[in-house]
DNA sequence: CTTGGAATGTCAACAAGGCTGACTTAAACT
DNA sequence: AGTTTAAGTCAGCCTTGTTGACATTCCAAG
């Protein structure tokens, strides 16, 4: 349990570890996807909708700008999903009273839906993973993944971390 | 340090700590993904050329068929990706021996050159990643990321894993 | 030896979801 | 008044996924 060189083990770090954890990932984030992506095969929605649908479901009210920086999409890309949710019913878009430039987003009755079954099934096989790994594996992994982060993207996380618990 | 219902502690089961889960895969794979993704887009190549030659260079002679299970993408797609890096000379395509329908895939010289770029920066952000959560977390991450893969995919995974060790 | 099936490759067409660039409208700020 | 900002829109492009149809080659079973 030492390491020649520096008194630590360090084994953790060689190459062909770092390896199998980018496998891993690669892997495990199609697991990830993949249930969502079913349900939403069926209607004429991708994996796009479904990021939109989450992020406004978890702040309500956001405008647009403050969305396309959580999803780093342009804005042209997410418009052409947020049109044909706005358009479906999905979304609501209201003009701001402070800010009339900008717009919120809100989910409808029916957008609610559709996010409670897009997260029940995201949900219920992470609950299957954390169950599975135990809560210290679980901490691992949320230390792990908040240090992969970009550092913009990881103020993001964490805010919206903070404001949720 | 007690569930009233239980007598364990489920506390990192509750919905609001797997959305943060989700929350943190979604961000985290951005990262994963970024620096792979800034070399190739100087490049004409994009992420399925970056996993076509990692597994090419992971397993070395390995058939169009097998690669094909393990990216999980279709027949037509794989083509078009591995047509390039064989015209572009990153990829060779030799008949089988055993059975001459088959294909064994190799990189050449120029696509390990370009598989060292990638993972180079790919590791590199891994490492620092694993570095920040130390050890025992890395052990966590990896269990969480194993539980969560779907099971053909995690025999994949393992199967990969135990040939690389 | 022939035939059926498997592995591969190829062509065409299509869709999702990214991107850039150019431009408009409305509101807010200076 | 002029500039900046937020949002939306149009057009066009790229990558990467999909289906369906079809050809080729080869192995193996009848």
């Amino acid at each position: 349990m030492s390491d020649p060189s520096t008194g630590e083990n360090l084994l953790y770090l060689t190459d062909e570890q770092l390896r199998q954890g980018i496998e891993a990932m690669f892997f495990a984030y199609r697991g990830f996807t993949a249930d969502p992506d079913r349900i939403l095969a069926d209607m004429a929605y991708g994996r796009a909708h479904h990021r939109a649908v989450h992020f406004i479901n978890r702040a309500p009210g956001t405008t647009v700008n403050n969305l396309l920086a959580i999803l780093g999409v342009t804005k042209q890309s997410l418009n052409r999903v947020l049109r044909t949710l706005i358009e479906d019913g999905l979304v609501e878009s209201r003009v701001g009273n402070a800010d009339k430039r900008e717009r919120h987003l809100y989910l409808t009755d029916d957008g609610r839906a559709l996010e409670q079954r897009l997260s029940d099934a995201q949900r219920a096989r992470m609950r299957a993973a954390y169950r599975a790994a135990g809560p210290q594996a679980v901490a691992g992994f949320r230390q792990v993944l908040e240090a992969m982060m970009d550092p913009d993207m990881r103020r993001r996380y964490l805010a919206l971390k903070e404001s949720g618990s």
